[in-house]
DNA sequence: ATATAATGTGACCGATGGGTCATGTTTGGC
DNA sequence: GCCAAACATGACCCATCGGTCACATTATAT
């Protein structure tokens, strides 16, 4: 947690600090990354960050935190009632517009999910919720028969998470190469490929011998 | 590429200091990893590390290479002439015995495979080698009416590693973790959740309406 | 044996960068 | 206007660690 002063501050001030970390964090990695250039980049003295927070691991770790409320605040609540596929679906929709408004951020907490930056395990706890979520999804499907129930809660959670983060990070990763392409064509040209990921998720990849 | 005094070494040594690395860039990762510590853990003075490495960066590149050596030529010639879901099964498998045998240099792999350690591109090309013979045993299943042909092979291989990534990554860490238990039960207690996932990656989770 | 090359060694150097602190500057209560 | 508390600042400190080098030791050749 970041010290008293760091919460006086202006809101506008707040941001730039943190959007100057996750930059930094995201070009660099935790320990490559530098407090001088923060501080630099938010347009501060290096002593004031260290006024806001105990120490650089301090600065990540609330650096972490602050990216995922941002998104939760501005899309999560959307998704709170759906069954597991309309959640999954709509997390790549969501996805797409998080890359589009806040690539940095979408960046970095995709790095921070994918483990780079070993830091802290509270990180980990955090992710955790985010797995405990599915897994009640999960359950929930089972019940409607919409999943099937021969299958262990906690791999069907394994391999739609993996399968969905792989998708993920490919997307991200052209969004980041490529910035211009990845505008041009518009929601519509990744929308084919989710659904279909959607397909695989539902249906597997073998040839099916029926219907 | 390491100098030529490191071949010069005797099999013994050359193995000492290379898992002395591995046990360094495993535990701290590749920043904070201490060529200092590697130097001592191999019982040699950190001179002579300069004397078989330019510098830090060619050891960790040589780590890496040396681990995937190590696996490939213990184990992966086993795995050339199978289609799709028989390799799958049998990467599985193997990482099984990896992790038996050798966990500190199967978690170290793994590692660099999930991109944690960000250090060259020249590892990223290493393994886009294991993307495009997954793409070629893809293509193969697509021939010989295994595998639905309605979707993308990029796709199909980012679904396949995807899901597959995730399961080894929890197998990993239990095995990290627990390594008693892990080892009690045998490989038996594994073969049950990887035969689960392999029907997950073939039919997917949704619940079946026919047959 | 002796000369020469190859290898081993660890005290040392120098850059880097996290963290501090003495000194300003602003704010708010009276 | 005055004072004290809160906040801002950046030159400085110092631990860390990658990398070097002068010297010691061992192997090889003649």
């Amino acid at each position: 947690m970041p010290k008293d002063t760091f919460f006086n501050l202006s809101d506008e001030k707040r941001e730039k600090v943190m959007r100057a970390a996750v930059s930094e964090f995201l070009k660099h990695g935790f320990e490559k990354g530098n407090v001088g250039a923060i501080s630099k980049n938010a347009g501060i003295a290096k002593g004031s960050l260290y006024q806001y927070f105990e120490n650089k691991k301090e600065l990540f770790l609330y650096t972490v935190q602050w990216s995922s409320e941002f998104f939760i605040r501005k899309y999560d609540s959307r998704l709170l009632d759906f069954d597991l596929f309309d959640y999954a679906y709509m997390n790549f929709r969501q996805m797409y517009e998080q890359v589009m408004a806040e690539k940095e951020l979408a960046l970095f907490l995709q790095n921070v999910i994918l483990g780079k930056y070993t830091v802290d395990d509270s990180v980990r706890a955090m992710l955790k919720a985010a797995d405990e979520f599915v897994l009640r999804l999960i359950a929930k499907g089972k019940e409607n028969g919409q999943i099937r129930k021969d299958i262990d809660d906690d791999l069907l959670a394994l391999f739609l998470t993996g399968a969905s983060m792989k998708i993920k990070e490919s997307i991200l990763e052209r969004a980041s190469a490529g910035g211009r392409d990845f505008l041009a064509g518009g929601y519509e040209a990744y929308d084919g490929e989710i659904k279909a990921m959607m397909e695989l998720l539902k249906n597997g990849m073998g040839e099916k011998k029926c219907l």
